[in-house]
DNA sequence: ATCTCGTTTTATAATTATTCTCATCCAATA
DNA sequence: TATTGGATGAGAATAATTATAAAACGAGAT
């Protein structure tokens, strides 16, 4: 996928956010990657257009561009490992702002769908599952 | 949940794991706490009873403690942030070893069952759902 | 076109979580 | 109990991310 210049202006106007040469070029790096990139990954791409941008306006921008939307984060994470000993069946809520997390119960999933969309040889024998959304709080300040 | 000297020792027989003072105290904080937290957070309960311990034994072991699967990780996640610019209703597969992202596609949520069991107020405008589990390369290495 | 002011970028320092190093210590086994 | 390989403790090292401050930029007013 390809953005104008344009489509680019439109987006950021929707979020309220500047457009500067650097952001369109960040945004449109991710976009056109197709993938799950760290911002490393993405610096490294855009330093082939832009080789005096800075590693830190990366982080800036990706930030920015997460907390109104425009990507996502991939396992939204707190700053620090969690760690859990409850072993027995149970998935996690998470909330993508404050990474709090609640264990959820109930049955969900449907592993016999699921299990069709598994590549093969992924192994789901201890399945943890991950609900990410806004907790109350976090939802309630926005 | 409380365990005594010879659960801890049988569990870490079974894994392969020798037993210390610091290992079982370690296991035993983590399995009262009930909760998902941090290194720091339970090095800080471990503290009240082997005020000496080490920040690295804490991390040591709960590594270890992951490892064999007596304690499992919350979000497991790649050391470094990930972005996603695909904003398409789709989910995450993730290896909680080498913590490689797939996309997966597929209605195996019943969002029906799921809302009934959101604590009140929780938001899943924009659900983001990862199934964490091992991927083929992962598997078999063992 | 120039000036001005608020925003963005850059370069680098600072911070934070985690791992590494290595000397010492201890648990498992003979 | 003696041996020995793995475990611990203290602190250094590393890596990801954020903060800071100065310079550059850009939109609007002149």
């Amino acid at each position: 996928m390809r953005l104008t210049h344009e489509q680019f202006r439109e987006l950021a106007a929707k979020h309220g956010l500047a457009v500067t040469h650097q952001r369109q070029v960040v945004y449109e790096a991710v976009i056109a990657s197709h993938g799950h990139y760290s911002p490393e990954d993405i610096y490294a791409t855009v330093r082939r257009s832009i080789p005096s941008i800075s590693l830190a306006t990366v982080y800036n921008n990706l930030r920015l561009f997460i907390e109104c939307g425009m990507l996502r984060e991939v396992s939204p994470h707190a700053a620090t490992v969690r760690v859990d000993g409850n072993l027995e069946p149970h998935h996690h809520l998470v909330c993508s702002r404050c990474k709090s997390v609640q264990d959820i119960e109930g049955e969900f999933i449907d592993f016999k769908r699921l299990s069709r969309q598994l590549p093969e040889g992924f192994d789901l024998t201890q399945p943890l599952i991950e609900v990410f959304g806004l907790c109350r709080r976090c939802r309630s300040k926005k």
